[in-house]
DNA sequence: CTGTTAGCGCTTTCAT
DNA sequence: ATGAAAGCGCTAACAG
């Protein structure tokens, strides 16, 4: 059932189908009313394709991500289905696992496929989009980066200030007394990198001595917080806090110095990072730095949809972090 | 930069073109160097709308489900995704909140744009597909539903013995000495009343008598669990242990009762379900029922796969889960 | 092996 | 207000 079996039926011409379907002002309404009711008699529904052949749109967007099981990564992406599914558009969601190669892959099927605009999630892109041939692929499509900056022509960024974030929960361990704090630094990402200045910096502005070794590099997620863990209880004089720039890691650290018989946080105080469900889950509850996905969602999706409606008046945005105040520290 | 600009370039007629775009055998390789080479140098990449149009498929499927940001939800989509995005499919994220109203508006925009196929994750998806708008969206399409069944005529189901998993707690308690045990029950999907209906039948197996009374009935989520904990508090006798049907519910419960002073499992064992993350994130961690979300995920593609292939010889599966012991129970 | 041509289903001028 | 016809970029049947 295309537009031509309804014109047949209708006895009209495809092109006044067209126009009722577009809801075009130029008909009668007494024919209107007539094809209108054949549309519905037959369950008439346009093919998109076809329709996006003309248009060069299928009104579709891609949010691209590393993991999309990471529930920081889920929940701007949330944000994002919803806010364009509400303006007419679906949204694909592509797992890259921050490969380049993966990412190559799907910017290829992408720019084949014209999406109108995409949301690049997580600071791993900012590297990963200085490839060439990535490049190519976005070079004329808007783009906006989560938490990151990539350099394209059509591109903004929604920032969150980690160094700011990390500053905060350095100052609260300060304030309350803490002086020799440890940072538990688990990825290489940009991100990282900025939380890893914010600790120094926060120690610096209160005069406090941070060295590389106040940085403890470790691997990601749980296991990565028990290895952080070991390495804390293996040093001496022994941090009285640590500032861990991952809710989970700083979790993993929690279990290994209980089993160790270490109270939290009397005997270290300790900081997670995103503000994640995972925080009132463990026990003691997690303080943490909220870093507003919801709200970073919501912004790339207001550059977005501004940039695909051809307004240039869009500037990057930088969302400043919370501290949230919980049993550990 | 169409097909006919390459063409022009190449001093070829545009079929040719289209016969090494696509692979074709019957092109001299000499010709095929050429075009090969004109494609690289202006670096053209095929418009997959057009040959959509031609094909009738953008090679793009989605997966409807009721909120990504669920990690249960997200582990099922993510498989999904990956063995797609292999196959060289683009996927489409639905949220819908479970609403039957949301549901239809993604249906039909599914439908329109031609999709291949669809996965439905969840029970929910068991009454709403019955509405008859979803019907006509959904008739001509191969749909494979994750743990729900519903009646359409190219669909199979995968589904999780929730009543099984349930079973498995319930045997577990038994054997560990436990006689009065209480299920609570969060939501009312048709999984849930699966797992209720384990839960009776489990009991009913060990001549322990389970009555409505043994039921209780609670809100969704972390906070669900702290009514039903205050329920349970306040119930005498109390019960020895809790079978819940969520992890989430499991732990709001159990710090509600830690914080009445009672000690898990010694006081009341608890059992959980879905082995998430969190099973091992709170104290004690969490015995739950793994219902195995990647291999469910991975059985839908196949099934789907093989619909979109048009291969006949499928059927609806039906996967166990397993009983993960931890320290709760 | 290569080229010509007719669609795919729709939107959009341009006439009438 | 309505219709005829061109065209979006590609694939595939048909010729040669």
């Amino acid at each position: 059932m295309n537009i031509y079996d309804i014109a047949k039926k209708a006895g009209m011409s495809i092109s006044t189908v067209s126009r009722v379907l577009n809801h075009k002002t130029n008909v009668t309404p007494t024919t209107r009313k007539k094809i209108e009711a054949i549309l519905k008699e037959y369950n008439y529904s346009p093919n998109a394709i076809a329709r996006g052949l003309v248009s060069n749109s299928m009104e579709t967007i891609a949010v691209v991500t590393v993991d999309i099981r990471v529930p920081h990564y889920a929940k701007q992406a949330y944000t994002v289905e919803q806010a364009f599914s509400s303006l007419g558009y679906n949204v694909l969601v592509c797992n890259t696992g921050g490969k380049l190669n993966e990412t190559k892959k799907y910017m290829k099927m992408l720019s084949e496929k014209q999406i109108d605009g995409v949301v690049l999630v997580g600071s791993v892109f900012n590297d990963i989009c200085k490839d060439p041939e990535i490049v190519t692929y976005l070079k004329n499509l808007p783009v906006v980066t989560a938490n990151g900056k990539v350099n394209l022509p059509l591109s903004y960024s929604v920032l969150v200030d980690d160094s700011m974030g990390i500053s905060l929960a350095v100052d609260y361990l300060y304030k309350k007394g803490h002086r020799n704090i440890a940072y538990v630094k688990d990825l290489n990402t940009d991100s990282a990198n900025r939380k890893e200045q914010g600790f120094y910096s926060a120690m610096k502005s209160h005069g406090c001595t941070a060295t590389e070794e106040n940085i403890l590099k470790t691997s990601y997620g749980f296991k990565g917080g028990q290895e952080a863990a070991n390495l804390i209880l293996s040093h001496s004089p022994r941090y009285s806090a640590a500032v861990f720039g991952e809710d989970l890691t700083a979790i993993g650290a929690i279990k290994t110095f209980q089993k160790a018989g270490l109270q939290i946080p009397d005997d270290i105080a300790i900081t997670g990072y995103n503000d994640s469900e995972y925080t009132t889950i463990c026990s003691p509850e997690l303080t943490s730095i909220d870093n507003k996905p919801e709200l970073v969602g919501q912004c790339c999706v207001q550059l977005l949809v501004n940039m695909i409606a051809g307004k240039t008046d869009n500037a990057s945005i930088v969302i400043q972090p919370e501290l949230k105040i919980r049993e550990s520290a």
